[in-house]
DNA sequence: GTGTATTATCGTAATATTGCAATGTATAAT
DNA sequence: ATTATACATTGCAATATTACGATAATACAC
């Protein structure tokens, strides 16, 4: 017990779920809300611009890179940082899919 | 340590994450998937439909209706689910304002 | 009242996540 | 070759999550 039951559900619920827990962790929304809000490549800023430890923050840029919201492409002694825009897009359909499915004419509560 | 630092964090972001965390989990995933599929609310058939026991699915019923995704009303002994359509919109609208963020002109990698 | 059905809560074990110091690795500069 | 810089990885402690059996709690039927 204590593991989630991945055996009990779809694959895409799965992959889903895997993706809107990468979305779960603040510290990976302010990664991403920067690159976001840089217009660019970032390389290495952001152990400054947020409060966490280095270590910390690589795990976090990791998870990102691992689901592929991110990219990261070395430059020399540093790293650049983006979002993957690809990805990106295929994101907010795969979430407007989901919340499109409310029926239009719900006879509920 | 092992504590999220909300603290370093903006109250958007950490409202955000904690909706987004509430979608990473397959058995919440399923459970708003069988309540958008059954077009009206459904009294208790979940324990059946996923293979989970009844303490888990309660206790997942239980953070779907903490964050204000569904809707729980006392039918006599049972009880029926549904989704918070308001809620369900208001998801939709801030997803899709994180997703639309990406600039249109991104000069990246 | 008693019994039944349905859901919630408690307690607990297993596992996952978060955070950081310390260390490792790789490139660049001198 | 040595040093400095930027990240990644490792190891570990603290905390959170997941799952479920057992046990409430509640409403209904009788």
């Amino acid at each position: 017990m204590g593991v989630t039951r991945t055996d009990l559900f779809t694959e895409k619920q799965n992959e889903f779920s895997k993706i809107a827990k990468v979305f779960g962790h603040p510290a990976r929304l302010a990664i991403l809300e920067y690159l976001l809000k840089s217009q660019t490549c970032i390389c290495g800023d952001l152990v400054e611009e947020l409060g966490l430890a280095q270590a910390t923050i690589s795990q976090h840029l990791k998870e990102l890179k691992t689901a592929e919201i991110i990219k990261g492409t070395i430059e020399g002694t540093s790293v650049c940082y983006c979002i993957n825009e690809s990805k990106w897009h295929e994101l907010k359909v795969t979430f407007n899919e989901l919340f499109d499915r409310y029926p239009s004419a719900n006879e509920c509560c």
